[in-house]
DNA sequence: CGAGTAAAGTCTACAGTGTAGACGGGCGTT
DNA sequence: AACGCCCGTCTACACTGTAGACTTTACTCG
């Protein structure tokens, strides 16, 4: 009697595996933060003991990873796309919505790959900037150039979701009081304008700065590349 | 007998105070990590029962922040340098150099803000905001492009150190052989662009790559700078 | 000089962490 | 029916940050 869970009526008997532990994982970081996410804590919500996870990660740092890659793997990039710049704008917006809906993981993603050798690192962080480059090589870069793009690329998004993320107050009441308290702190005469700046700093368009900048970068990249192609023909 | 330590022989029992503390910190933060850094681990190192930190900074958190503030008050800024554009030059030059001297640093400096909001965060890390705000409007910016524009900056700036740093591999011995020993392990099908690219990789000038990048961005923003002259003449 | 006070440093203790290693029980295959 | 394998569990250990009470030191004031 009582078969132990058919297909899982109350609890959740069903065996585990990596995508639920890592959804668990990714569901509790985005609630409570990164430090809510402890073995033990993680285990009690999956029903299971700690010790169970070890077989579905190495260890916490590599269950860290995991969720890096479950984001990152939400970034869908067309490599074949014919018009580059359109896409590198498409995946920059995509990004950064990414990066607003999980902001707990961005430590993760900008900072992991800090203390990982590039050939080492989850397999799901590199494919974006394995198809970046052939989206660069397919529209005409020079392969090694193709990589400088992508760094100026890239470094600028990064720059900016950090940005962006660093003036975002979470509660949207209190938001501009909050703010202002804050800044109150500040000691008046050695933050004036930073103190004066108050109002502005409390309405922030993410989107349309991310834009300007793209605009901006990707016609100092076109020139680039149609210098280069006249350098080619010449 | 035996006084106590008229003025630190041997050991040092000279009395603690935060500079000592902060110092010793970053010490070991720079020699082994921010993981390394352990309340117990710092007061054995200074001697001391790892209590007696609690005397000088709240807890490990503030700790940290502590030894950020250390790190970005050796980045001097003048703010009255009527060459802003040279000055901005020299500041992430400066940067740059202060985020390889201390690369294990890095991570909090982009990650601790994103937990705090901007008002209460350590004088030390929102000085440099004031100081390049004052810089900007004493060249000619409205304060609220002047708000834009170090928004800009600094965003490519951090930009720039992440991507730097993620490419630097520490030991300069087997720096190739362990580059291409990771890009190795990486599927052959699925990264034949990155995999190819290890050449390239291994040989990165990042003051350089940071100058093509600031050269670019500042003469964006000095046109946007006379375009404003221009039309409040106008 | 001696007493009193405030600061600096220490001790003990607790709740919580990641994870190694041995163990058991249920499954599918032979 | 017996095997072997994978999954999950249990126990245990070394280590973490830090609250609270205590002792020692240094310094000031009468």
């Amino acid at each position: 009697m009582t078969t132990p869970n058919p297909s899982g009526a109350g609890k959740s008997k069903t065996k585990l595996s990596r995508d639920i532990v890592l959804a668990k994982a990714l569901e509790m970081v985005d609630a409570e933060g990164l430090d809510a996410l402890t073995m033990r804590r993680l285990g009690q919500e999956l029903g299971r003991d700690p010790m169970s996870l070890y077989r579905y990660a190495e260890n916490r740092a590599a269950l860290l990873d995991g969720v890096t890659e479950l984001v990152l793997d939400q970034l869908t990039i067309q490599p074949e796309d014919p018009d580059w710049k359109a896409q590198l704008r498409k995946i920059a917006h995509n990004l950064r919505m990414l990066a607003l809906r999980h902001p707990n993981v961005v430590p993760l993603l900008v900072t992991r790959p800090l203390s990982t050798p590039l050939g080492l690192r989850p397999l799901g962080t590199l494919r974006p900037l394995e198809q970046i480059l052939s989206l660069l090589v397919s529209a005409g870069f020079e392969p090694s150039d193709a990589l400088h793009v992508y760094r100026v690329y890239y470094g600028f998004l990064y720059g900016h979701i950090l940005n962006e993320l660093q003036e975002f107050v979470v509660d949207p009441e209190e938001n501009e009081v909050l703010l202002r308290l804050g800044l109150h702190r500040l000691p008046a005469k050695e933050f004036p304008k930073l103190r004066a700046l108050a109002p502005a700093l409390s309405d922030y368009d993410g989107a349309s700065e991310l834009d300007q900048g793209l605009t901006i970068l990707l016609s100092g990249l076109e020139a680039q590349l149609s210098r280069q192609a006249a350098a080619a023909l010449g």
